[in-house]
DNA sequence: GGAAGAGTAGACAGATCTGTATAGTTGGAT
DNA sequence: ATCCAACTATACAGATCTGTCTACTCTTCC
């Protein structure tokens, strides 16, 4: 069992803080030591903080797209794939439940960015995927209009639901939120 | 016309800086500099930058409550009244547009804030208040149970909505979320 | 055995941060 | 006229921030 690389440490220390407490409130001192890293270390594997944080992005979007994989498994019908979407966002939630639970990683980070910034364009995509995938799940059972519009629908629905979730620091309200897509994707 | 004075204008440059560019990322130097105050007129009126950020997010929630209370004159059904919830998040979308759309002021703000902090604490008042008010409507016209299940979706969809239009610096998704509620009340 | 790559420890530069101290100015109200 | 409250201007303390520099220590592989 070999020790892990600084650059993973990091990137795992970083995970932590960023969500705890948010992208500027943490500093690379904090990062490093939590690390258990020598502060070189994160300057020669990122380059600047700025770098460290789109590979904090590009890490916790990978991090959901193999939670809605696992969830994906087995899934059958439209109604399964659209849930498997959904159950990504609540395990999402449980995983980060354990320092305190604070919503989504991704949209939390993006409130940080100002208007133009690189790393809000990829939270804009990430949450423009899941819809998408939406979509896909539900084109097998309806028409190319109702899939569209019942994915925007329903991704407003999950996603208006996780940040109310991460301001009540409890997932009762990604629950609810799970029923209604169950109801919204029978009805169509 | 007298000056405004030292505190009005702090709120106001307050305002300006932490939703374009965040709380953390705002310095208080950079406020005074731009309400044109002196610096001891910030700590002689707030005492310290926290007691500022809270000022700030209740003069928000206030100026959304002014903005609902223009939207509800006249209105009459519960339709009405809903909308006038909806159209009160569009407005604000617009004023904040001026120096870059960035989505809700407060979720942004709920999002740099630590787990426990009063702060998020109002924000989510805030949430529940919208919430509430919506029932309020819905229960002209509807039982209690659809009332309350009713609200909950409506302002998951507002929430959702708001949010992926910050994202993507343009209000399209509020005016879609504004067809989906006025469907969604229409069914009840 | 020796080169190369990854990591370490700690000091340091320079900027920026919040908050304070101090002395002076201005504009009314009584 | 004078007193009071609000406000200004500037300097400063002390902490903390990002990023750099240097010299050293491992491990691995050929």
């Amino acid at each position: 069992m070999t020790k892990a690389s600084a650059r993973s440490r990091l990137l795992a220390a970083a995970r932590e803080k960023f969500y705890a407490d948010g992208i500027a409130a943490t500093g690379v001192d904090g990062i490093v030591e939590s690390a258990g890293v020598a502060k070189m270390s994160l300057y020669n594997n990122f380059g600047s903080k700025a770098e460290l944080v789109v590979a904090y992005l590009e890490a916790r979007h990978q991090e959901w797209l193999d939670l809605y994989s696992a969830r994906l498994e087995g899934a059958e019908t439209s109604l399964d794939g659209v849930l498997a979407v959904v159950d990504a966002y609540i395990d999402d939630a449980h995983a980060a439940h354990a320092r305190g639970f604070r919503g989504c990683g991704l949209l939390n980070a993006a409130a940080e960015l100002p208007a133009g910034d690189p790393g809000r364009r990829l939270v804009a995509k990430h949450k423009a995927d899941v819809e998408e995938l939406i979509r896909g799940h539900l084109s097998r059972m309806a028409g190319e209009k109702a899939s569209r519009d019942g994915a925007e629908e329903i991704s407003f629905v999950l996603e208006g639901a996780m940040a109310r979730a991460g301001l009540e620091g409890s997932d009762r309200r990604l629950r609810t939120a799970r029923e209604i897509i169950a109801r919204i994707v029978g009805h169509l």
